[in-house]
DNA sequence: GACTCGAGTCCCGCC
DNA sequence: GACTCGAGTC
């Protein structure tokens, strides 16, 4: 594709601060790629440029790209990668300067959920005052905006939030008292090592000449202050992004980052690619109607060419009506359009929301890809030999040892457990360093005493093998031992389930043999820490399948940055889109706003909106509402921001998706 | 103390 | 519909 003019000024501003605002569309991964290539071409070596991604599907992708552009000569490659696992690598090398151990553990969600659970139990507060998840998400949310445990507690107000603040500390002395760091640590503390240890920052940020970030609309407090560290000796900082796209509000990312760019930069240059490139103009037109509702934004209006029918709002009965004429529709332009699955996509507001049209799509026999939801490394046999594998590389990860300790069952019954655990809060030791003393404890019977031993023993023996034998082949030989394949035959008496249980232990010893044969120096937690960062979008069998011919079925967030000849924008009901939390919430219907902008802008040529009449909540069918956003993007609705800027009203009938009588 | 039973609550999105 | 929690019962 040639450039146009912006996308060529874009690539060939090759120094000082720029921002690309790029709208949906609009060739923004051609440019940074492209500008990649120039870079390169204009002698800066390839290995003094970082772009950062926001997924590493994303940064993946950019990789292949960048080589198809630049070649195969280049023995360097610019690095590509995400803010975690930038994070990741800085930290390997500096983050004993913290006070963690060299060899920390990533903890993932669950393992947080875990956490948290016995923390809140540890403080003696019912799953109804604070439930795990919620106290989680507020953890990530005090983080992003580097706000302390004691900080936190300083600030808080409400009983709850007092409590939360209780929570916080103790959450984070388990984590660093077991060498474990979260997902919000990683950045956290990436952040802090740069901002105490400037003789660090200077040497991390001058690995670099160049910096690019994609998708910074969606930065948050962290990632925003990391930025701005590695960036500024040399000042070439080049980001781009789409305010209008921001949708990751809910975690910390701000939009303010991408509109107050030029506060920051002063001397910032900023192009606006509005050239849409990918939709129809008939497309195009309801996705502008549709975000001109919101107020705080960059006034874009995205412009194209290409004409083709006017998107449709379909309402269907109830939820199954709704999977049957989506999927029934599908199924006969594959059949009559030549249409291939491929380039279909459902996307639903929720996780919940695929199962209908999962099994719709079965009974049709049209392949399809569910993406989000559980992932591979969500399963319960991958999670528990990978807790395996993190009690080898670090003993004290006390959630992975407590999971594994009588899995398979080896005579390590609760009572034991709960007594070994109370051994070890007592002494504030890990359980691990008290388990070869236990017997002396008392209250152990002398079966379970035995069983520790050997639990111990066999721990400790495959933790030494770790340190120089092939790992894939250990961890097979492990796997063997403790008799899993049994294991999952007694838990799982139908064959299906243990054949296919059985395959995903398969895969992570091939995925652990895949990593052994491309690190530079293997190790478990190595592999580990790369798995977890990775596993939600690194999934090369979802992956295979998207290629190799499916209908996508996923969530509006994890269609970000990718696009569909048709789409179906499913679920256009109040309390669903906008999302019932964010109307509680108060503030927020302008971020699902832009969630639903998203939406209607990865389809190519055709969208089809639908909404259920009915649809069936907690087990029984509730009326529903329609979305306010299909009056907004009919212009059925008023826009306020319109109204003030003194244009023509429109039609303020809402006859036309109203609800029929009966 | 173990059990049943009904009421009340619940899962939004993810690197 | 599935789960948890607390009251009530044995």
């Amino acid at each position: 594709m040639d450039l146009n003019a912006a996308q060529l000024e874009a690539v060939k501003t090759l120094s000082g601060p720029l921002l690309v605002l790029a709208g949906a569309g609009t060739g923004k991964t051609q440019v940074v790629t492209h500008r990649i290539a120039e870079l390169i071409r204009h002698r800066t070596p390839p290995g003094r440029i970082l772009a950062v991604t926001f997924t590493n599907k994303a940064a993946k992708e950019m990789q292949q790209r960048a080589a198809a552009r630049l070649g195969r000569r280049l023995k360097e490659k610019p690095e590509i990668s995400t803010f975690h696992s930038l994070s990741v690598r800085i930290l390997r090398r500096h983050i004993r300067q913290l006070g963690y151990p060299t060899a920390f553990t990533i903890y993932d969600r669950a393992d947080q959920q875990s956490v948290a659970r016995s923390v809140l139990r540890e403080i003696k507060v019912a799953d109804a005052v604070i439930r795990p998840a919620d106290l989680i998400n507020q953890i990530g949310r005090w983080k992003t905006a580097s706000i302390r445990p004691r900080q936190a507690a300083a600030i808080a107000e409400t009983d709850k939030e007092h409590l939360a603040a209780v929570a916080y500390r103790r959450y984070q002395n388990a984590l660093k008292a077991v060498g474990a760091v979260d997902f919000d640590d990683l950045l956290l503390c990436t952040e802090e090592l740069f901002r105490r240890f400037p003789k660090i920052r200077r040497q991390e940020a001058g690995r670099f000449d160049h910096l690019l970030i994609d998708e910074y609309q969606d930065t948050n407090g962290s990632q925003y202050r990391i930025v701005k560290a590695l960036a500024a000796g040399h000042r070439n900082l080049c980001v781009v992004g789409d305010d209008d796209q921001s949708i990751y509000g809910w975690r910390g990312a701000e939009v303010t980052h991408i509109l107050g760019f030029k506060k920051d930069w002063p001397d910032a240059k900023i192009i606006r690619l509005e050239v849409n490139y990918r939709s129809t103009r008939e497309i195009i037109a309801w996705a502008n109607r549709l975000i001109a509702f919101n107020k705080l934004r960059h006034v874009k209006v995205l412009r194209t060419t290409v004409r083709g029918e006017k998107p449709r709002i379909l309402q269907l009965q109830d939820e199954t009506t709704e999977a049957e004429t989506v999927v029934g529709e599908i199924s006969a332009r594959i059949r009559t359009k030549r249409r291939r699955p491929r380039d279909f996509a459902i996307l639903c507001r929720t996780n919940e929301q695929p199962r209908a049209f999962e099994m719709e799509l079965r009974r049709a026999k049209i392949p399809y890809v569910l993406f989000g939801g559980m992932s591979f490394f969500d399963r319960k046999e991958v999670r528990d030999v990978l807790a395996y594998l993190k009690l080898l590389a670090n003993p004290r990860d006390e959630v992975s040892l407590l999971r594994v300790i009588n899995t398979p069952p080896r005579g390590i019954g609760q009572t034991t457990v709960a007594r070994l655990t109370q051994f070890a809060v007592a002494q504030a030791r890990p359980v691990w360093d008290i388990l070869p003393g236990a017997a002396k404890h008392g209250g152990i019977a002398p079966a379970a005493t035995d069983a520790i031993k050997q639990f111990q023993s066999l721990i400790a023996a495959y933790r030494k093998r770790a340190k120089s034998e092939p790992l894939a082949r250990l961890v097979a030989e492990l796997i063997h031992q403790i008799g899993y394949r049994n294991e999952l035959a007694r838990l799982y008496p139908n064959p299906n389930d243990q054949e296919s249980r059985w395959a995903s232990v398969e895969e992570l010893i091939n995925a652990v043999g895949s990593y052994a044969a491309s690190a530079q120096r293997p190790t478990l937690l190595g592999f580990l820490q790369e798995a977890t960062i990775t596993s939600r979008d690194d999934d090369r069998q979802r992956e295979s399948q998207l290629e190799h011919n499916a209908v996508a079925l996923m969530t509006l967030h994890s269609a970000k940055g990718l696009e569909f000849p048709e789409v179906y924008l499913v679920g256009m009901e109040e309390g669903l889109l906008p999302h019932k939390r964010s109307i509680a919430d108060g503030s927020d219907v302008d971020e699902e706003r832009r969630l639903c902008y998203v939406g209607v802008t990865r389809a190519q040529r055709r969208l089809t909106l639908t909404l259920a009449l009915s649809r069936r909540k907690w087990g029984k069918p509730r009326p529903t509402q329609p979305s306010r956003f299909l009056y907004e993007i009919t212009g059925q609705a008023d826009n306020p921001n319109y109204k003030a800027a003194g244009k023509p009203k429109k039609s303020r009938s809402r006859k036309r998706i109203a609800r029929p009588p009966g």
